[in-house]
RNA sequence: GGCGGUGUAGCUCAGUCGGUUAGAGCAUGCGGCUCAUAUCCGCAGUGUCCGGGGUUCGAAUCCCUGCACCGCCA
């Protein structure tokens, strides 16, 4: 089984915050799981760079579009290379691939019948490049943006959407877990509860330049929707490359709530419309709400991941993604919250456990992995807990259960520290009698330890690293996948560890 | 206006098919340890499970109703 993991190419008409680093630190966390596994893995990123919003930024920026697009664009990669982030390829939807691939598809459907030639007339508001209804208007005037909108009567082209709409109801109950959670899947199933109109998908180039022509007519550019979403496509090169075939249709789509309705509609009709089968599964999540309500450069709480991950570093933010919210739902983000999950999750717990085991080592091992002696009832604990852990943890994460499977391991990790308490290495290592138990004991930690460092890897790519290089691991211990490195007894006695500095240092916090 | 969700400890939340004294983490208080990043371990709590009514031997859980907040659609 193979899978295509892929967050939306995001919008470059803003700069990059939380909402998208949150998604794309989903996806990415999920890529590395699964390549762990040693199973085929492709990640996609990327930017959506069509559009009227996109021309009007920029000419608010006073930029021509393209250095416009080119600037923001960089910004989000940028940012997720500062974050660790794996992705495999980043797409930008003016690239001439993209491009391609779009007029291919509007072409095929073009061809099948599902695209027809007609007239719309309507209100029109330019910033929500939307019509609206008489009755949809507040004073006359555009709810969003309260601005008058224009009567404008245009000839466009149309997708047939409606015509799909049965087949994609039937595809949503056939098929309970495609669109996840379950909320999300009862809200595409509400919109479908209303009759689907066909999708307009042209725009006039006399009204806006800034898009893809249609191949059929070149009066026209393609509607950034139906632009935007092929980019899934033309990210496995589409329709002859080799990935296609290999990793479509095993999709797993991330998205925020906020885009259920193009991802959940009209995506999966227009791969029907284009003879391709449908995603495997879209995965819908909720908001970070902000001390002060909801984010808006307005109110001026607008979070920028770079600052986070220059703050209190990038697996600390990705920690605290994962740990603090459940996925699907609404979370509240704060500073102090994060301070917090720091603090008493990475620093006293998790860090304070690997530097007094690794200090232990060093101080009455000389930092030399010790052979364990016949292990007693407490050691067995520790190894059975270890193998249930790991069994939890490897179910609950692909079901998206990231704080479920992150307690899970912190319960095992609040086991060790009660270990050593209970063993009281300190009390043994005065005793020369009881060396090897001391042995069998400190083994156990730092065996317990690595089991840590290996599941941890897809949430803390680099804390992880760190642990495996202190660890003495080698590569036979590390680049392995998991199935392998997760066995017990498998530290090498009489390897070196390494002494580092803590691996999440503590914060303080009266500073602010 | 229609549909849906949420309401549980000071805070953030878990509570499966209805079943003993309603749970976790954080924060708080007390005790223990000294290997460790003043960390760790143990103990102690505190609750009109939003209000009201109903079904039941038994309701945080099911039904009705009211309130509050949120979302989607119109």
């Amino acid at each position: 089984m193979s899978y295509y993991i892929t967050t939306p190419i995001y919008y470059v008409n803003a700069e990059p915050h939380l909402g998208h680093a949150y998604t794309t630190v989903v996806a990415d966390a999920l890529a590395r799981f699964h390549r762990l596994l040693g199973e085929e893995t492709r990640f996609q990123t990327g930017t959506d760079e069509h559009g009227e919003k996109v021309m009007e930024a920029a000419e608010k920026a006073g930029l021509p579009v393209k250095e416009f697009v080119d600037r923001i664009s960089a910004q989000f990669r940028r940012t997720w290379d500062e974050m660790d982030i794996s992705y495999d390829r980043y797409i930008r939807t003016t690239s001439p691939e993209h491009v391609r691939v779009v007029q291919q598809v509007l072409q095929k459907v073009h061809d099948s019948g599902d695209i027809y030639y007609g007239e719309y007339g309507g209100l029109y508001c330019y910033g929500c490049e939307t019509f609206y209804l008489e009755r949809d208007l507040i004073d006359g005037k555009c709810p969003d943006h309260q601005v008058a909108p224009t009567y404008i009567k245009e000839e466009n082209y149309f997708f047939r959407m409606s015509r799909y709409q049965d087949w994609l109801i039937d595809y949503i109950a056939a098929h309970p877990q495609w669109i996840r959670p379950e909320r999300y899947r009862n809200e595409a199933l509400a919109f479908l509860k209303e009759p689907l109109e066909d999708l307009c998908i042209s725009r006039p180039r006399s009204r806006i330049e800034w898009g893809i022509p249609l191949p059929f007519d070149e009066r026209y550019v393609t509607y950034v929707w139906f632009d935007a979403l092929l980019n899934y496509l033309t990210g496995l090169d589409y329709p002859a490359g080799e990935f296609y075939p290999r990793f479509w249709p095993g999709v797993q789509h991330f998205i925020a709530k906020d885009i259920l309705k193009p991802h959940g509609i009209y995506w999966p009709t227009m791969l029907k419309a284009a003879g391709v089968e449908p995603f495997r599964h879209l995965n819908v999540h909720g908001y970070w709400q902000m001390p002060q309500g909801k984010m808006s450069k307005s109110l001026g709480n607008v979070v920028e991941p770079g600052y986070l991950a220059q703050h209190y570093g990038i697996d600390q933010i990705r920690y605290f993604f994962l740990r603090e919210m459940v996925y699907g739902l609404d979370a509240h983000f704060s500073e102090e919250a994060l301070r917090t999950r720091i603090n008493a999750d990475l620093a006293n717990d998790l860090g304070n456990l690997f530097a007094r085991s690794l200090g232990m080592a060093f101080k009455y091992r000389k930092g030399v992995v010790p052979h364990p002696g016949v292990p007693e009832a407490a050691d067995k604990d520790v190894a059975a807990d270890a193998q249930a852990m790991a069994a939890d943890f490897l179910r609950l994460f692909p079901e998206l259960e990231f704080p479920k499977a992150l307690a899970r391991v912190w319960e095992f990790i609040n086991h060790l520290n009660r270990y050593i308490v209970t063993c009281a290495p300190w009390e043994l290592a005065k005793d020369p009698g009881k060396a090897q138990r001391l042995d069998t004991v400190l083994y156990h930690l730092l065996e317990g330890l690595r089991w840590l460092a290996a599941l941890l890897r897809p949430v803390m790519p680099g804390s992880a690293l760190k642990m495996s290089e202190q660890l003495g691991l080698g590569l036979s211990l590390w680049d392995l996948p998991l199935s392998q490195v997760l066995k017990w007894d498998r530290l090498l006695p009489g390897s070196l560890l390494k002494k580092g500095p803590p691996l999440f240092p503590r914060l303080e916090m009266e500073e602010k």
